[in-house]
DNA sequence: TATGAATGAGCCTTCATTCAT
DNA sequence: CATGAATGAAGGCTCATTCAT
């Protein structure tokens, strides 16, 4: 990768072409599966040629990271501010996974790549940054459970169990849920946590 | 692949070392993906020669439908006969979710590339035997919260969203838990069960 | 094989280095055999690294295509306007076998795959758009002898054996024929219709 | 190949099923081609496993090689009985290719398997010995060509042409030549020997 | 910037052959 | 004699990447 272009005017149009870029390749790689995907895939998704790609990134690998950072950072910096605002636990804590499940749906195809190329990001210590992205986003969760569990306004059977289960219902989320179904994005969130809560239904 | 032996001696060894072959995979595949994964890998995991591994398969996909189906097919037989012998809705959820954890403890790394090489199985057309009976499976629990919920057993917000997140839960376990871990593996299949019916701990 | 350049200046080198592959690999096998030769060694007789080759071709398998093609073909047309021709039986046959005669020499190596490689031509249906040609030039053949046998031009003991023999001497050709040799092209052809006519030497 | 049994009784069964695989390699050859067969192949079409067929053969090569010997061989030999037996060129002649034509038809796959691999035995020094045989019985049917030519009994316009001719015609024939088919194989040896030798049909 | 030809390592698989049983 | 498991060297082909134009 040639370093980007400085003159504004061109640097703009650059970073329109590369953001370009990386959606293709999250959408081509949610479809056939990162490893699955060839160069000339992507080439051929995005109209350039096989060398032209490599004006916009390093390499393949380098989309992989891209995809995998533009997804965690926004979503970390999102949850970091709604915790920091404060307020009740319940309150805070439905605003996070709604913003959680809204940033999800909207970056579904990466969200996608993520899950299936977990096993790489978990284990390659090249990948740590990713990584630690995710536990921070995590630990960021599991402080809203315990601070809620301390002020009494949650009651968890138990909440390693439950912060587990929450994770694993969003994360599942990019598989089956589709914009125009049955359940509106805030309806799943509200639903994740009415699961995690306990909460019933009001007719029982 | 050749035919396998007939002589009931000879068949005998070459089962026993064919399974070995397909959890051999399992774990290389878990460790590493599957697409990441060479049979170059794989010979030397199973100590058998390149050439060698085509004695007990056709090729490297079969492997991975070998996981597939082993993890599949007698996890669909024992949920049948587990909803078959019936009882109390919640009894039989509480057995199946059991029966489903232990399952997928014992198979972890099947679990893990089975939910790795999702995107492969759901999408192509000649994997449709396994995504039939990963269907039929889902199927079968959404029978029982259906059934549950008729009978006044259970009691769901919205019972989509609780079929989704047990689901989510259960296929997310293999990512953390580990034998010998803080909750034992019946722990948290009831814990599961606890979050989708909205079971509360005695506030004490 | 990636589409070929639409560019004509480019399309002009692609067009021409494409046919040169196909000349050298027709020499190769010519030489080799077909099955014998390794893409590998096709690499080394025209200098292209291994994987270059594949930007002409999608296969070994369509180097033997195209050879065929390229040999049938021209051919073909060449019979056919020289039948539509039409003049005297004889006159048909002479031009015709010449004109046979000049472009097995031309395309030697050609001929000696297409022969080496018939079992395969004529038992896979894959191969039925070549082996179609070859019967048709075959019956455009035969035609001739037909039409000059009706008009009395030609006196054959058995028909069937004197196109089998034709077929058979032009086939053996270019396991012998050698430009510069004792025979020129004409002459070859020539003496071929004479012992298919009967023609014998004025017994002086 | 482990040394042939020596008690006659062994030696007899040993030698009819090692003539039963050659037979058997030949068919498989004729039809497949030999580079497209695999030993396994031939294990599935003789019925004996893989190594078993090492009991009879060296290997795959010697396999090519019984094939062409066996055809050259008894061929060579019949050829010069029938011409140290003498007589008037023709007949000499016509009982040679008589002779030729019903080797050819018994042996009809290990013909087809000789010409297909032709470029081997042609060009590589381990085939001389076939190659040479080869020659000798070109070389016999040229001294007949000359002999009757010298004596006045054929009237060549080139007799070299008439030989590399008849060579061709005989040669082709087991593409086309079937037992039962419209001509004998009486008839289509004669049928040859008249071509070659210009005799035109009465009625002319 | 963009193109497309070219590279070369690596992949999955086949196959002739060997050898312990 | 026969079996069938095992070997290991190719073989055809793909693909991320480079670079002259």
């Amino acid at each position: 990768m040639p370093a980007p272009p400085t003159r504004p005017a061109l640097r703009a149009r650059y970073d329109r072409r590369r953001q370009e870029l990386v959606d293709v390749a999250a959408t081509v790689f949610a479809e056939r599966g990162y490893q699955a995907t060839s160069m000339d895939d992507l080439s051929e998704a995005t109209g350039l040629a096989a060398g032209g790609l490599y004006h916009y990134i390093d390499g393949k690998e380098q989309l992989l990271f891209l995809i995998c950072d533009e997804l965690l950072q926004p979503l970390l910096v999102e949850a970091r501010a709604i915790v920091a605002a404060g307020g009740h636990p319940e309150a805070v804590l439905r605003t996070l996974v709604r913003a959680w499940v809204v940033h999800v749906e909207l970056h579904r195809t990466y969200m996608l790549v993520f899950q299936q190329e977990r096993h790489v990001i978990e284990r390659d210590p090249r990948w740590s940054t990713v990584r630690d992205h995710r536990k921070q986003f995590e630990r960021l969760l599991d402080d809203v459970l315990v601070a809620g569990e301390a002020e009494g306004a949650f009651a968890f059977a138990d909440r390693g169990l439950a912060l587990l289960s929450l994770l694993a219902m969003v994360n599942y989320t990019p598989q089956w849920l589709r914009a125009g179904g049955r359940l509106s994005t805030a309806a799943v969130a509200d639903g994740f946590c009415d699961i995690i809560l306990g909460v019933t239904p009001p007719t029982a």
